[in-house]
DNA sequence: CTCCGATGTAAGCGTCACTTACATTGCGAC
DNA sequence: GTCGCAATGTAAGTGACGCTTACATCGGAG
């Protein structure tokens, strides 16, 4: 790869997929310009359709690649773990770790329409429900004499608050909250005891 | 109002936020277009830019006038309400209502950067925090022997728990799980309880 | 009645995603 | 080897968008 003869970029659609990752890190999805990138990479604005469809083709696949990077964060993390509970813990930690970690990545993997559309690609739509059965697995794991309804009731509710604390953090919607008698610190914990509690 | 007398529309700043609101409720924050809206109503596109500094000013009236009416909500939910524990699930309640009955202005209070944004007008940061207000005072008032710290760890895990639910379903990463053994009711019933337990 | 501020228009700028017609290249068939 | 073709690039243009500037029109205060 990488062979520039003047005309022919060498790998054009891996370099793509680099640069839009950089861009989604630094400035989540609205800061993807086609244009930007293609220029960037010394190429015409036409160049990038010779290898995506769209723009949204392009951010599906940096989201696919974000769901396989959180799949297989959950699967370390409940390798590492010694018991189920712990496991469920980790498994937990490692979702927000990427929230945190790469909130540019987790805005466009949750807060945009791109696994909610019709003609979403399976290259999304499958590590998209990978890393969900790796969530339902722990959460299974945790509670083996648990049935079908009560597993899969604790799973959406726990995953519900975890997520719906990252997108209000990300938002902003706790400033001044957080803080006060609380520490940052404390409240992760607290999120994670309320994600995890059973019932 | 409403004077039209072939140049001057009459009430303009009115009907654009009316015309706003239809679009957002119709199709969310990025079915808004300056140029449809002023189009729509007959008018020139550069005329909006007499009321609104810009289409994110436009969408704050709107965010701010959801906020209000959240708000509102939360005083008729507790205000209907025999104790404060019938208050507290109400006034969550309501929140869901908000959240599913116009899932549009929703994603526009909740999902854009608008209240986010450095330069966020007072008229909806406001309105903003007077909701949030409503929210921590249910809490607050369904266990009056809490403490501080207490009242804002439940009132903000709690809250978590409610709000990822709504952004979860809305971004569809529940579709076909929320079915089967579970009913969508039971569902939102354990997420309701979830919310509310304590600890 | 006159002037002025409020409110409208016409025209245009720069950016965006995307399309179409054409140019260049590497590579396998012969 | 070279010929032809599919892959991959370019140049130019379309239409939508937010926004700006210079100018036109109107109603009401003096």
């Amino acid at each position: 790869m990488a062979k520039r003869d003047g005309y022919h970029h060498g790998d054009l659609r891996a370099a793509l997929i680099a640069a839009a990752q950089a861009a989604v890190d630094a400035g989540g999805p609205d800061a993807v310009s086609l244009r930007d990138l293609a220029l960037t990479l010394g190429v015409s604005t036409a160049a990038p359709y010779r290898h995506f469809h769209g723009r949204d083709a392009l951010l599906s696949e940096v989201a696919a690649r974000g769901f396989t990077d959180l799949g297989e964060a959950y699967a370390r993390a409940q390798a590492a773990a010694s018991d189920p509970q712990t496991a469920l813990r980790e498994t937990a930690r490692a979702y927000l770790t990427l929230a945190f970690g790469r909130p540019g990545l987790f805005k466009l993997m949750f807060g945009s329409d791109l696994v909610n559309a019709a003609d979403a690609p399976t290259s999304l739509l499958q590590p998209a429900a990978a890393a969900w059965e790796g969530l339902y697995r722990a959460v299974a794991a945790a509670d083996p004499a648990a049935d079908l309804a009560t597993v899969k009731r604790r799973a959406i509710t726990g995953w519900s608050t975890l997520h719906g604390f990252i997108t209000l953090v990300q938002g902003a919607r706790l400033k001044g909250f957080m803080t006060e008698p609380l520490t940052e610190a404390e409240l992760l914990e607290a999120v994670l005891d309320k994600t995890l509690k059973p019932d």
